[in-house]
DNA sequence: GTCTATAAAGCGATAGAC
DNA sequence: GTCTATCGCTTTATAGAC
């Protein structure tokens, strides 16, 4: 995201590793992986699956660079919720915003995480990385509810599994081109989760 | 599922239209639709792949006869949401409830439903049908703010949006075989999205 | 950096025997 | 109801020219 446009130069399109895996996350995310073949992100490019090698060394590559992508923003949040100071329900807040946030400035390659089915050892990999992420914020939740900040009428991990389905489920809708701005979104999610839908 | 079981004969596996599918749902969700091949619904079946052509025309007629279960599941939840009598607000309470149960009866197929691409006619009509749903119900969500039964601060759609993607969300991780029954599940689901998380 | 050509393997689907 | 054998096509990936 940091560079784009390879500066039409007429003729030759003239395509870096960047732009083949922007291309390349696109398709994967509007057909599914297995769908998606090397072929169809040459021609998306307006070149030949050879000029894709020339760039890459296999389709998998691709998807594990998206995935590193999307595991290592949500990493930094969890580390941040979890050795921050302050009450964890306050923690969970900020865990809850900031996943907002990722989900948002990083849309493509969080939905391919959420995709992932685990059909080779990159994907189980990821899915391992995964895991690890979800029990952590499911301990904040659980530390939140022993220090009576959360209702405690629910059992934790279920509360978990719904506070952060509804986030995820975020990247089958969303986008930053739409007319709700990121901030809007995590205000209404967090006032959604933690004051409820009722009218007062 | 009215039949299971095709009652072990000794030799030959016997099987049938149903056992075939239910293995072809199974594989689809491990390991994705364009992922699973007709070898693999085989060997989960122990038979070969010609065994299974026998029962069923092509790979695609499995998807499609899943989502079809899908859809008409949910279409039925919404008619009655839609038609019944009373406050939209206690519409909108019933269709959240109706969703969680029929996710939970029919977690297979509702899975695949919400994992459709659009890569081939069936996939396309499936994702206009599940469209339709998803307007319908924000459709009910609308009403109940103008009828002051939800909070007016948020956007209708994007509450819409929230609400349905967490309950989306369960088939990601729901077992009706796991510790948590469909009815606590509803229970907990509703009280989160409509009473929200903070301690009293 | 991109091309043509091709190797090697996998896949959906069919034919015909038992 | 299941088998072996095979067709025809697609796909990932490589070799070598420009």
């Amino acid at each position: 995201m940091t560079e784009q446009q390879p500066r039409a130069r007429r003729g030759r399109p003239g395509h870096d590793r960047a732009a083949v895996l922007a291309a390349a996350v696109a398709l994967f995310i509007r057909k599914g992986y297995d769908a998606t073949t090397i072929d169809d992100i040459a021609k998306s490019l307006g070149v030949t699956k050879s000029a894709v090698y020339h760039h890459v060394d296999s389709k998998e590559e691709l998807l594990s660079a998206a995935l590193a992508e999307a595991l290592d923003e949500l990493d930094a949040t969890v580390a941040a919720a979890t050795q921050a100071d302050g009450p964890a329900t306050e923690r969970l807040h900020e865990a809850v915003r900031r996943s907002v946030e990722v989900l948002v400035a990083h849309q493509p390659a969080v939905t391919l995480l959420l995709r992932v089915h685990g059909n080779t050892a990159t994907e189980v990999a990821a899915l391992e990385r995964r895991r690890r992420i979800d029990r952590a914020l499911a301990g904040l939740v659980r530390d939140a509810v022993e220090e009576r900040g959360l209702r405690g009428d629910l059992d934790p991990d279920v509360v978990s599994r719904l506070l952060f389905g509804m986030v995820n489920s975020l990247v089958e809708w969303y986008r930053p081109t739409g007319p709700v701005s990121g901030e809007q979104l995590a205000q209404a999610l967090t006032a959604l989760a933690f004051e409820g839908l009722d009218a007062r």
